[in-house]
DNA sequence: CTGAAAGCGCTAACAA
DNA sequence: TTGTTAGCGCTTTCAG
């Protein structure tokens, strides 16, 4: 039978000390004796004090913003995902007196990132989440929010520094030997089909490479005598994407595995409907509506999810530790789970 | 710029009434006149008032407790995976004036499943949470707590009744199809074999069967042809098992695959490391760590795992908020996710 | 039906 | 170096 919690009126009772002397050495303040904080100390560890945190935050009555910077995106795309886990961050975070704030800029834009950076700069936010979209920019942004002690968190993926409070996301390089093991499962393959994205980058860091390292690897080591072709597509052109992938196909009749490392790989579904008799196998990324219906209906074999949406609440997580309790993250690499869906199991993510 | 956060003091001032008034509007107390009632709500309404929980449990300062009723277990059991998800919840709820309980009893016995009840029903807690493990004894005790009006939440499988807040598990049906489908990988198969535990049990509910019966219904969906041989072990004669499988496999030498429903796929395993050249094709249940040992080793081809700890949490979650918020769960069945897990991606869950 | 006032556990400004 | 005091936003008596 535990009787009521102990509270700093206790201890300040039993020190013969005062409520204020408690609180200066519960929070290390300046300005106690020794023999006050010893004795204090002392009646702590006796009474196994545990602050009530949420008097304390009421007590302080502070306010603090963490934003989070991000490509805005169309409903559907991979980055709306990440907005879901934020929205579920909000609730806690605004009963511990932190406001969560997103900011935008256009992924392939560089200019609208550096804007949306001086914009983050001047809000003067306690903390701050982002992809490191953009590489040599970010380390720029990263260099004067350390400059300013603001600490921030990488999700999706990170780029390497001692700067960095945390980092959540997938391990990347082993997404790319898990989907090669998914789409061998082990059998002997000849050839198998990588449908990559052609995309002008700007300057942008791309994760896909290091996925697409880890596939390449699995393959080599398990199966080294196996064809890899590249075949690329323009997103922005979605009408030619089924003649490129008609052609390609009609030139290698033996190809019947396929793999794509980005979020899209509804791209390529309208030309997989038109030829259910081929049996593709076919392994893509993330969990789109548009993937996991082509998942549901047999089109896409599995794909490989990230939990992006846990990725967020974790980072703003691992920022309000720092910002309410002064909690320094445990890890700061933290790896996602890589969830294979299948179309027996989607709909229960 | 949103100024602060409005209060009750704001809407005190706003409707001209007190603080306690537009306390007891909130909280729909009786002793309101309809016209302050609207005057109040009217404001709420334009100013976008949101309580300040922290303020609010403070001051109310009551101390409740949540009972979770579980089987004791032994290092590396699955009920101890459980243990792991009460453990996550001890902080949030310990901050939330909630404190919560284990009351252990031995699965094999029906008498201490009965005596922890009776303990449980003594400690008058404020929320329950349980697996249904006997099935009787089960109604008999959530009776009991209905008749108190004691709210209580089934994890892991569950009883059909009305009486219950929620449910957290997985759907155990899907989860054998899955398995089926996993083990088949769409390959057609002539033989499979299932490992079953041959267990005396005294009025236990067996989830597995549902679970059977899903596989069952995917091989006569997808392999009308294939054999499913039924093999008897007992995890308490555990010297015997390596015997009755090598027995089994040299009479069916055309086996080479293998499903087991419950969590001790590492039963086999020993047996399994003795014939790596017949590759045999392995699908268990459970994320215990005995059983992801043989996936990273390969012995075992995949586990399905259900995140027991996340049911723990979810449950005491989905009370707490009932304790707290009054907020009743938004789903009453929620049924967690399956995933799959291989050698390659066992090491991130 | 309503208001006033005390207090939840803690912080912070001001005195001493 | 320490004590006192006035809150933070809300609940809960107790009067009226």
């Amino acid at each position: 039978m535990e009787s009521k919690k102990t509270t700093i009126k206790d201890i300040a009772r039993m020190t013969g000390l005062s409520k204020g002397t408690v609180d200066r050495v519960l929070h290390n303040r300046e300005g106690v004796s020794k023999k006050s904080y010893a004795k204090v100390m002392e009646v702590i560890k006796d009474l196994g004090y545990e602050p009530n945190l949420y008097a304390s935050l009421l007590a302080q009555n502070k306010k603090r913003e963490i934003v989070v910077v991000l490509p805005g995106c169309e409903k559907g795309e991979f980055w709306e995902l990440v907005e879901k886990g934020i929205a579920k961050s909000q609730d806690s975070c605004s009963s511990l007196g932190i406001s969560l704030q997103s900011v935008h800029y256009d992924q392939y834009d560089i200019e609208s990132f550096r804007a949306a950076c001086k914009k983050v700069l001047d809000m003067e936010p306690a903390g701050v989440v982002l992809p490191p979209m953009f590489k040599n920019e970010t380390f720029v942004f990263v260099d004067k929010l350390k400059a300013k002690e603001i600490p921030f968190v990488y999700i999706d993926s990170k780029l390497e520094s001692d700067s960095y409070l945390a980092y959540f996301g997938m391990p990347i390089y082993q997404s790319g030997y898990l989907c090669a093991h998914i789409l061998t499962d082990e059998q002997n393959l000849k050839e198998a089909a990588i449908i990559r994205i052609q995309r002008d980058k700007h300057g942008q860091s791309d994760p896909t490479i290091n996925r697409r390292e880890g596939f390449i690897d699995y393959m080599t080591e398990h199966f080294p005598g196996c064809e890899l072709h590249n075949v690329f597509i323009n997103p922005n052109k979605p009408k030619e994407i089924d003649g490129i992938l008609e052609h390609f196909f009609a030139e290698h009749p033996g190809v019947r595995h396929i793999a794509m490392f980005n979020s899209r790989i509804y791209l390529i579904t309208s030309f997989l409907e038109k030829h259910p008799e081929k049996k593709y196998r076919v392994v893509g990324f993330d969990n789109l509506a548009a993937n996991i219906k082509s998942l549901k209906n047999g089109t896409v074999t599995a794909l490989i999810a990230q939990r992006p949406d846990d990725q967020a609440v974790k980072a703003i997580g691992a920022l309000s530790d720092l910002l309410v309790f002064g909690r320094e993250p445990s890890k700061r690499d933290n790896f996602m789970p890589m969830d294979i869906l299948t179309r027996f199991n989607a709909e229960y993510y």
